[in-house]
DNA sequence: CAACCTACTTTCCATTTGGTAAGTTACCAT
DNA sequence: ATGGTAACTTACCAAATGGAAAGTAGGTTG
């Protein structure tokens, strides 16, 4: 019988799929600064996010929203409080961001740290990087 | 003493470092086709991807050579044979790819697979996900 | 009642990006 | 001379994307 390969199981590409979902600008930020720095809120996200602008990073919560990658919460405090929160799906997204921290530390060293000095992922986040399940 | 943290040692993020190199559309196509499928050549390339055209994988090819994530060789037959082939660093963007693909088929069985059932990476492609040492 | 707060939205404009279709180069075969 | 092949390039146009600046909503504080 013939061999059956990854693509005779396939309708989609799941590597385009995930290309979709993560390629527009400032996807990846939003995920890093809630994942790396616990960050929950617009206006944190506004000041730390290199070149964010209100309305793109409006549309962009909006769309992770609707992907099921965060969850937005309104509290009804104070001035208004709302927080956004990564979803189970959403850190699933991990791995990939360690995977491009990785790739940067080890390829553009002189690019990425203050000293110029190459240094692996685990070295400098004490962890090793996340793997799906 | 104060500790440290990852970003004391960082002079810029490694994630968006890496988003700017792969963030174009149809890069992560080409590292594909050329890392799962062995492609080497344009007009194949050009056949395969989805919604290519010669002008951006012409612009996308340049690039990544500039990058030195591929190599361009000539051979001068008749007619003229062009060979792209992954360097050592554009390899390294395997443990990507692979976090890529294992996020869709994990969170997008239905979209991602004919029979709609979920698979991890492992037992679709026989291997483990590759890491970046 | 004016100012301030968070969290946006809206308008209007500029730039980036991509796409189609046709052309180009160089060499060989008929 | 015409046509074929590979690998592009060019011109011109359309759409997507992003950004600055100002405005809005609802409530509080001085």
């Amino acid at each position: 019988m013939t061999e059956q390969t990854p693509m005779d199981l396939m309708k989609c590409c799941p590597i385009d799929n995930t290309f979709k979902i993560i390629g527009k600008k400032f996807t990846v930020h939003i995920i890093r600064n809630m994942a790396m720095q616990g960050q929950t809120r617009f206006n944190q996200m506004l000041d730390s996010i290199e070149d964010s602008n209100p309305k793109t990073l409006s549309a962009r919560l909006k769309e992770m929203e609707k992907a099921n990658l965060i969850t937005r919460n309104v509290y009804d405090e104070v001035p208004i409080r709302i927080e956004y929160k990564l979803t189970k799906k959403g850190k699933d997204l991990q791995g990939l961001l360690d995977q491009m921290a990785a790739f940067s530390m080890k390829h553009y060293a002189k690019t990425v740290f203050k000293d110029g000095k190459q240094r692996n992922y685990k070295h400098v986040f004490k962890k090793p990087v996340s793997l799906l399940n």
